[in-house]
RNA sequence: CGGGAUAUAGCCUAGUGGCUAAGGCGCCUGCUUUGGGAGCAGGAAAUCGCAGGUUCGAGUCCUGCUAUCCCGACCA
């Protein structure tokens, strides 16, 4: 490609809008244009490099036997209706009426429509296993899209689903494709870890995250200094259990007029003593059904955890109204003794170790102080519902977890027969008997881990592609466009790296030096290659390797070998 | 959905209720220049987000709406 002819062009100026390194550097490049809130123009460079990632992607998954389809983007309702999710997705799922009034959505996720599609062919356990998976644009209408292809509403993603007769097999299956990521990631050239998550509404019981490392992420992981545990922040665990309080040294209940004190914060400072004194009691609606959920107030509710501890649906903040009919007080004055109704009471372990809390009195502008669990009150559930914290002891050694900012790029859940059951795909065994197939799903955020990789490889200058992933490997800058010598140069290079299959862009526009270095950078090109009229004259050429800055002065002739060998090795390919 | 902010040319910005809405980047023409976003001269490009209102007069004040961004909640 000749960049006089590349539909691009670069700002020196950032829009308002951008507000991450990523969109910013892909704005100013040209690679992105915004066409509304989360939803983008993906210009040549960008495309080029989504092909890129999208090409190592199907690469690693029809090694391990995957099979690529093309699902519908626009899906009926009895889908939905069909696996539960169509009265439950929420606003997040996009749905329309078609002409005869049929209700449609725009596909969030293609779990409904691949189990039908599957369910259409299943008959015999000969047929399994299979893993069919898609690259395809999704939208998820999100309450707040933000750092622009990080969290878009419709963005590019490859998923996959596996389907097995068994949980044993499923779980061959599931590794696998940790075991692609893990490649693909790798290919990719990204720094990466592979944690624990949480499987959300998606269901099922076990799932990593694969979360690529950088200051600006999104997700908070814990990973244990010595050995290889690693989880995301709202699964991650640290060795707890209850505690049976001594009864010595327990006060007596007193309660407390704490007029207009309702956060942990204000009661703490109005009676001097430290947050983790009070017992923090929050009014939820689960699945549709209020509970009262205690933790330690300098603790706060994992909600994940309590969905999981609750084998939930959905975990929900009760409003006033609720805590009002509850507790008998307005908010902030809940408490586990004296609720005016009777309802469910799950605890956090941190409750169970502490003497003489003081929590609320279920009566407006008051407080209970000499608390205690086992005495006053207990809990129908005792779990851990808090979040583990940097420093705490790992679950699996007697190692630190310690923790970084990460992006998550792509997750893995093994998701047993949720969707296969009530989709009816079943398939009959060796005797004769019917059963759901055993069902796994696989994402990646195709988009989102091209900004991800620039939000983890950039400076000031511009983006610092992997070569793997990089729009293009290398650029040639002639740099006075006026001397036949250095337009020939550029071209004959240009004609010699393109014909060793090098991925080359030729920077020939009619622009001076410093311009045509900025864009360079900006782009963020592997390996750039100066030719200018004096060190041609000396028969060299100036490379410039964008990662480290170096630069290095070589003859002509040695430019392609070295250039390819570069490349090789940045790529992760043997020789 | 709660809180906060912004909206002036493709982009970044200036613009006390008062004359023809100003500058920079980018773009076009010409000259000059050619190793880190050059210089000079000229030029095109704005229904000042939309709709009302106040006023002799509104980019500027008021009301409503819309869009976008940020924090939180939310997030297969």
């Amino acid at each position: 490609m000749r960049i006089s002819q590349l539909f691009y062009q670069t700002l020196k100026e950032v829009p308002r809008e951008a507000q991450v390194p990523s969109h910013q550097l892909m704005f100013r490049a040209g690679m992105i244009q915004q066409l509304a809130a989360g939803i983008y123009n993906y210009l040549p460079l960008a495309k080029k490099s989504l092909s890129k990632i999208e090409t190592i992607i199907r690469e690693e998954l029809e090694k391990k036997g995957c099979q690529e389809v093309l699902l519908p983007v626009v899906q009926p309702s009895e889908l939905w209706e069909k696996s539960g999710r169509w009265g439950y997705y929420g606003p997040e799922l996009l749905r329309f009426k078609d002409r005869k009034n049929g209700d449609f959505c725009l596909g969030p996720t293609h779990e409904e429509v691949i189990t039908d599609m599957v369910a259409k062919q299943l008959k015999s356990y000969k047929q399994l296993p299979w893993n069919l998976f898609q690259i395809q644009s999704k939208f998820r209408d999100e309450v707040r899209p933000r750092f622009g292809l990080m969290r878009g509403r419709e963005f590019i993603m490859k998923d996959a689903y596996s389907f097995d007769i068994d949980e044993e097999s499923s779980k061959v299956a599931y590794w696998k494709m940790y075991d692609a990521y893990t490649a693909i990631f790798n290919r990719c050239g990204l720094k990466f870890r592979a944690v624990d998550a949480a499987t959300g509404n998606i269901g099922g019981d076990m799932s990593h995250e694969f979360q690529v490392l950088a200051q600006s992420g999104e997700d908070l992981i814990l990973s244990c200094d010595s050995c290889d545990y690693a989880a995301n922040s709202e699964k991650a665990v640290t060795p707890r259990s209850s505690s049976e309080l001594s009864t010595e040294g327990m006060e007596a209940m007193e309660e407390i007029h704490t007029p207009a004190a309702k956060t942990i914060e204000e009661i703490a400072a109005l009676l001097k003593r430290e947050e983790a004194d009070f017992i923090k009691s929050i009014v939820y609606i689960i699945d549709e059904e209020p509970v009262l959920v205690l933790i330690r107030g300098d603790l706060d509710i994992n909600e994940s955890k309590l969905q999981t501890a609750l084998s939930a649906n959905g975990v929900f903040l009760a409003d006033d109204a609720v805590v009002q009919d509850i507790t008998g007080a307005s908010t902030g004055f809940a408490g586990p003794v004296g609720l005016k109704k009777k309802v469910r009471i799950i605890a956090d372990y941190s409750v169970t170790e502490k003497q003489n809390m003081v929590s609320g009195s279920n009566k407006t502008d008051y407080h209970t102080a000499g608390v205690n669990y086992g005495r006053d009150y207990s809990a129908d559930i005792l779990a851990d519902l808090s979040f583990a914290q940097p420093g705490d002891s790992c679950p699996k050694c007697s190692g630190k977890l310690e923790d970084h900012r990460g992006i998550e790029v792509g997750q893995v859940f093994y998701l047993g027969t949720k969707y296969s059951k009530p989709m009816e795909c079943n398939y009959l065994d060796k005797d004769g008997k019917s059963h759901p197939a055993v069902m796994g799903c696989y994402g990646i955020g195709v988009g989102r881990t091209m900004a991800a990789a620039i939000e983890q490889n950039h400076d000031e200058d511009g983006m610092i592609w992997p070569a793997a992933i990089a729009p293009y490997e290398a650029v040639i800058l002639p740099l006075q466009m006026n001397k036949e010598e250095v337009i020939e140069a550029a071209d004959d290079l240009y004609a010699a790296l393109k014909a060793e299959g090098v991925d080359v862009i030729l920077d020939d526009r009619d622009e001076r030096a410093g311009f045509k270095f900025k864009d360079a950078d900006l782009i963020g090109y592997p390996v750039q290659i100066a030719i200018g009229a004096r060190s041609l004259e000396a028969g060299e050429l100036e490379v410039k390797i964008r990662k480290t800055g170096e630069k290095k002065n070589m003859a002509v002739a040695e430019v392609k070998s070295f250039v390819e060998a570069y490349l090789k090795v940045e790529k992760g390919i043997d020789q």
